[in-house]
RNA sequence: GCCGACAUAGCUCAGGGGUAGAGCAACUGAUUCGUAAUCAGUAGGUCCUCGGUUCAAUUCCGAGUGUCGGCACCA
């Protein structure tokens, strides 16, 4: 006798072996009809699968979340399937469900043109029709590799002779077509419905290696009924919409432009945006205690050579030489180094320590021509960068710290919440094993007495350390890393920073790199695509059109733009021959915060009407009591805030 | 860097082997107007760059550059 509990807590007994179709018949037709597939003891499988020991089951239907990832994972499967019948020849690899759809990485000397798209679609949408059932079936591994050997998928029998020896070697048949598969699937291909849509072709790398060859991959969206997709697809369209390249564009922020790839033209009102922010975080940089620095752009190679960037870099990095001088200098690509020259500049005492200095610096990486993006991923830049030289014993508190700040910042910017990756040693890297084993252990229990909950990106350290890597998310759905937090011991040794310590002998410090926005470009990017252009009134570029409506206005409007600016704030004047209607609408699709309108009645009572950003509403005030009001809304978050008292501090974040 | 697509006015885009067109923006004039487009007129182009085919190339072909979508990379 077999028990099998329901969700419900009911048991069930059956004879024998039982499958969860024949459990989902004895429940009830609808279910019998409406199962797609079960969870097995929490593990997801298909219906047909025998089950031979107590368990409890779930099935998994059309209304649960779950059905997504099987719709998804069915729908590659005919995605191949179609692939193969309409273009034979075409080897199959792998084809994963993954966010919002899936894809298939297809082997053949032509790749797809996005023209062929429509036609596969078609085709899977017949096999979808067809109603073939996903068979499901074991094979022996050596049969399995002879198998895919004969019918001339290599790749298929390359992934078996991968697999451990103990993998059983499972392949799903629908119709007469099959494929490797570790499953599970649905019942029949019907299952998959017509909720898809292939959205573009792409080269990928077998087994994502680029010393292997290209694939020719087709990625498609699919949803459980169309309802959905289409509510997918309408939101792509709206995301598109708040690009930062668009918006950067429409609000004439800043360019781009071929004789510079990858470099910034900041414009004006880019540019005010751009110091809003920077002044910000030195404001708040300031209030941790932090010191500002600034050093050089170009310095001799020796140094890169004796930091190990050289080595590792060279190729991403600008060298600049000149014609009189038999040296070679390159362009930093980043500001370790140089802070490690101040550091060692002078006899640093124990007492010194933490050290925490700061540098709005300006880098530049020669970034592969791919991964150039809008401002988001581009060759020159400016990090929020600093580096805290502290003892062993201070890795924890001021990880706290930095963690309080950059929540902080953060929560300030309208990011509520973001995600934290822990990235340990790469394969290649400085440092011999005890060296790192030590930093990624320090790091690891700041996270825990912190309470930083934090995925494991496992091998993706820098060379020299582990690190923290705080992620956001842009209107695409692309994910950005942002702020950084980077335990070292391998650079103040390779440099040979010291200090003196208490007994008076020297001491290596370590050296926290971090950064909380990371580049100002991306993080703007970012911003932009955050807030769709409408940013709160203290970051603004323009906070504030004053709009007249009569030429007899002007004066008046100019007194009142005036009155603003005394209160630091950034204003427009806008007395130009339009309508008012016309006034509204230009500076309303320039996401300006408040506008505040001024006619003949404004003038003679003085007063202003305020019209802000999204409201159709106004609100007539007096012009004192306006002005007081938006210079009060428009005073930075930061303001105000109570100084941050180093032993305090200290205390919270210890405790 | 790799695979693919694209590059025409300030912007969004149409067109096509015989040296280009729309809307918006700009400029000029009229209008002085009450909360998302006032009307009329004018001007605006090395059709990304270089090479090839052709009597003729912005259009076809090739290379380069840049951008976009992925992949790889990201100190």
């Amino acid at each position: 006798m077999l028990s099998i509990t329901l969700p419900d807590g009911s048991i069930r007994q059956y004879e024998g072996t039982v499958t969860g179709l024949t459990i989902a018949q004895s429940i009830g037709a609808g279910l019998a009809k409406a199962a797609l597939a079960m969870e097995v003891d929490g593990k997801l499988v298909d219906l047909s699968l025998e089950i031979t020991e107590d368990s409890s089951i779930k099935f998994v239907t059309r209304k649960d979340e779950a059905a997504l990832e099987l719709i998804r994972h069915d729908a590659a499967h005919i995605l191949a399937q179609a692939v193969q019948e309409l273009f034979p020849g075409t080897q199959v690899t792998i084809g994963p469900a993954i966010e919002n759809g899936f894809y298939y990485d297809f082997a053949r000397e032509e790749p797809f043109k996005p023209e062929d798209l429509e036609n596969i679609e078609r085709r899977m949408h017949e096999i979808v029709t067809r109603n073939e059932a996903f068979i499901r079936q074991v094979m022996p591994r050596d049969e399995a590799i002879q198998y895919f050997e004969k019918i001339g998928e290599h790749y298929k029998a390359e992934l078996i002779r991968d697999l451990p020896e103990t993998e059983t070697i499972s392949v799903y048949q629908q119709g007469p077509w099959l494929d490797l598969c570790r499953g599970p699937h649905m019942r029949t291909t019907a299952d998959v419905g017509g909720a898809f849509k292939l959205t573009k072709v792409a080269g990928a790398y077998w087994r994502g290696d680029s010393k292997n060859a290209m694939l020719s991959r087709i990625y498609g969206t699919a949803w459980r009924d169309k309802k959905e997709l289409d509510a997918y697809l309408t939101q792509i369209e709206e995301a598109a919409k708040r690009d930062h390249r668009r918006i950067g564009k429409e609000m004439d922020l800043f360019h781009l432009q071929e004789d510079a790839a990858g470099s910034i033209f900041w414009h004006p009102k880019g540019w005010q945006l751009y110091t809003n922010l920077q002044n910000y975080i030195q404001r708040i940089q300031r209030r941790y205690g932090y010191v500002e620095v600034r050093t050089p752009q170009l310095l001799d190679r020796s140094l890169w050579e004796a930091s190990g960037h050289w080595e590792k870099f060279r190729e991403n990095m600008f060298i600049a030489t000149v014609e009189d001088e038999d040296r070679t200098y390159a362009l930093k690509p980043m500001n370790c180094p140089c802070h490690i020259q101040i550091f060692n500049h002078t006899l640093r005492s124990y007492r010194e320590l933490p050290l925490r200095m700061a540098e709005f610096g300006a880098c530049h990486r020669y970034e592969p021509s791919g991964a150039l993006h809008g401002i988001m991923r581009v060759r020159s830049f400016v990090q929020d960068d600093a580096h805290i030289f502290c003892s062993e014993d201070q890795i924890t508190s001021e990880t706290a710290m930095f963690v309080r700040m950059l929540s902080e910042v953060y929560k300030d910017l309208g990011f509520e919440s973001f995600r934290v990756k822990f990235s340990d040693r790469p394969e290649k890297r400085a440092g011999d094993d005890s060296t790192w084993d030590k930093a990624e252990n320090s790091l690891k229990e700041a996270c825990e007495q912190v309470g930083v909950e934090f995925e494991l990106n496992q091998g993706e350290g820098a060379f020299y350390g582990p690190k923290l890597e705080f992620v956001l998310r842009d209107a695409i759905g692309r994910d950005w890393q942002c702020g950084t937090l980077q335990v070292d011991y391998v650079l103040p040794e390779r440099l040979k920073a010291s200090y003196i310590g208490e007994d008076s002998a020297r001491h290596r410090p370590v050296m926290l790199h971090r950064a909380i926005v990371g580049s100002f470009e991306r993080f703007l990017g970012i911003l932009i695509e955050q807030y769709a252009g409408s940013f709160p009134l203290w970051l603004a570029p323009v906070q504030v059109v004053v709009a007249t409506i009569v030429n007899d206005a002007e004066d008046y409007a100019q007194e009142v733009v005036e009155l603003l600016q005394s209160k630091g704030m950034n204003v427009e004047l806008d007395s130009r021959n339009e309508k008012i209607n016309a006034k509204i609408r230009e500076h309303s699709l320039q996401h300006v915060p408040v506008i505040l309108v001024v006619g003949r009645k404004e003038v003679e009572e003085r007063k202003v009407a305020i019209r802000r950003l999204g409201g159709a509403a106004q609100e007539v005030l007096g012009l004192d009591e306006a002005i007081e009001l938006l210079g009060k809304e428009a005073t930075p978050p930061d303001y105000n805030r109570a100084p941050i008292v180093k032993q305090k501090l200290k205390l919270e974040c210890e405790g």
